[in-house]
DNA sequence: TGACTGTTGTGACAAAAGTCACAACTTTCT
DNA sequence: AGAAAGTTGTGACTTTTGTCACAACAGTCA
């Protein structure tokens, strides 16, 4: 429930609106576009204006969401890099087509901490939210049992009862593999938890 | 290596000092006093000037580290509430006798991230390394199995090739039970990477 | 239509982690 | 010294999760 509310961008300042427009570049990326990768420096903010992005650590062959960014929304992991130069540890994709904000050079970021107060309660509202949702999935990973992850998450995730996602995105979104989700999701629909289809779950 | 960094006070202008000085008060805790309990409204930024609290998150019968504060070390949760009044979700309790700074109105935290520079600096700081830690030790937690992270627990806690920790301890910090943690030293041990002792660990 | 790609199901097995029970040893406190 | 509390070791067992192999089915596109 925390994350509905978290990465809303909340600008108010009509001067700053202006800034950010004067100041940014908007780029396209397609369906399936890195937009970060690992270990590649991050140098610019970047406010997701309209499609999904998502967020994550990869290990091998696996892999587990840190975040999804969709309309609207800004990357905390971006923000955080530009009050000090790092190279990222996560990858972002784009799983739909989308526009992003970027270019905002860094030391605007950081002057307008500093300058708008609407822009300084943004910053902070965007890293208090971040992270104390983060506690709540680090503590969920280490004390739930994968099959009360999977089936939070479903709810979490259900537009009208319905998840349209396949076992292998379920997988690398909490971070196992496919035949664990297929098995676990299997269980859970023998006890009529959720009807399986056709990359489509029905919660009951 | 992130987490020797993270949390240090780092206040340079004088007149901040001062105001710390003049607004803050300063409490001693008894080892194994709870600082924080979960579900508790925090009201109050804490800096612990002497000691050591362990900042963690309970799950019936287990335990999980979030963080440790040492000397000179800022509770970044207390900071976050600072900015929006909610209640804690980890528990905090004085692992030796400690001093800590609390008290300073949350009102003063907030301005200051508008008035002083250093603490706009120090504020932000603890949030980004706070957050960059966290999704460190989350893919670990996700990938990495115990017995990894445990020797690179020990690896990290030594000190002169030391860590003066029992295994229930450990357990806590590790998130698991104390069996399991003795199962695996006793492995680490046959596999020449340690040495076990009473309430002692000494890292070959 | 038929090949190709992606999706799902599942059995068999292995490895990792958790649980329970109990013994033995150390340290602390009186 | 002796009791009490805390610490460590360990066997036996269960549950959870991961791995491998392979089959069947669905959707897309030439």
């Amino acid at each position: 429930m925390l994350e509905t509310f978290i990465k809303g961008i909340r600008i108010t300042e009509e001067e700053l609106k202006e800034e950010l427009h004067k100041n940014a570049t908007i780029t396209t990326h397609k369906k399936g576009d890195f937009i970060i990768k690992n270990n590649q420096y991050i140098k610019v903010l970047k406010i997701v204006l309209e499609g999904k992005v998502r967020v994550y650590q990869e290990n091998e062959d696996r892999e587990i969401l840190i975040y999804y960014l969709n309309t609207m929304e800004t990357c905390t992991l971006s923000l955080s890099a530009c009050f000090e130069d790092c190279k990222s540890t996560v990858n972002a994709i784009a799983e739909e087509d989308c526009t992003i904000i970027l270019n905002i050079p860094v030391r605007f970021v950081r002057d307008w901490n500093f300058k708008y107060k609407s822009w300084n309660r943004f910053t902070i509202n965007i890293f208090r939210e971040s992270y104390l949702y983060l506690i709540d999935q680090y503590s969920n990973l280490a004390f739930q049992p994968l099959k009360d992850r999977l089936f939070d998450y479903l709810v979490s995730k259900a537009h009208g009862g319905v998840v349209k996602k396949s076992h292998q995105e379920l997988a690398k979104e909490l971070g196992t593999t496919r035949e664990v989700i297929s098995r676990l999701l299997k269980t859970l629909e023998k006890n009529k938890k959720i009807h399986l289809g056709q990359k489509q779950i029905e919660i009951v």
